[in-house]
DNA sequence: CCGTATCCGTGATGATACTG
DNA sequence: CAGTATCATCACGGATACGG
């Protein structure tokens, strides 16, 4: 996701039918989404409240190398476009409660396509990148 | 697609199972393949590539707003990691044609799954970013 | 036609310190 | 516990000019 981003919208003029969810005359929407949560934690974030509901903190420590800023950030975005609610247990010491919504749920099946797709062709992805990497790198020592 | 990057592991320390695609003691590959597809264009020439072949000049056409600089470094990421195929035409003037892969067709599976979602839930989104920014931003004029 | 090289703005991310 | 504030950094991306 892009926490906190100005896009502009983007205009496909080839003429003829695209393969799927790309008309001739707006944006992608794929794109749209894939800016939104192509940022280093969203998905994370969205897969871990998937299993189950998580505090501030909870999230904080579940996630290693996420910074708190990055952790606020990530949420605040999830939570203005609808996939994450925010509910605040007033107690001593207070815990904020963090959920994904139904909107957040339905994400959850289109992104796993590309999770099992990301598990099952991680290798051949590493290879095409040796490949490329060992044919043009070594050109230049 | 981060166009040249230096990624840094991500570990997940949740010693719960997660939804799809997330082990417990490495990154999550969803997240990795959406930050190499997250950004500006990848997702888009994926698609076009998707329905046909094209040459460098016809996809700069094709893709409103692309500078010829984006278009060479998403093209160079992308048959980098063998999404995209590069096949020069010897001939005056010279024609690059670019293609989809096999690999770069399978992905077409699980983005689409993604296109879907984004075209179904593109309201839900604009509704509830409407109503965070109407319930926050009003106490701040 | 198909790029590469250079410069530069902006946004994304991290580190750190401070607060209700 | 759950943040906010501030500063620094670097990758992403655009504009422009040049080269094979």
């Amino acid at each position: 996701m892009s926490v906190g981003n100005t896009e502009v919208p983007v205009v496909i003029r080839a003429d003829i039918p695209l393969p799927i969810g790309v008309d001739d005359h707006r944006a992608c929407p794929a794109t749209d989404v894939l800016r939104r949560v192509g940022d280093r934690w969203s998905v994370l974030v969205v897969m871990l409240l998937g299993r189950r509901s998580y505090r501030f903190n909870e999230l904080h420590r579940a996630i290693e190398g996420i910074s708190q800023r990055m952790l606020t950030l990530t949420l605040r975005s999830l939570e203005r476009d609808g996939f994450v609610s925010r509910t605040v247990h007033p107690s001593v010491p207070p815990g904020v409660e963090y959920a994904l919504t139904d909107l957040g749920h339905t994400f959850l099946v289109p992104i796993s396509a590309v999770a099992e797709w990301a598990a099952a062709h991680d290798r051949d992805i590493d290879a095409a990148r040796a490949r490329y990497d060992g044919a043009a790198g070594s050109v230049n020592p």
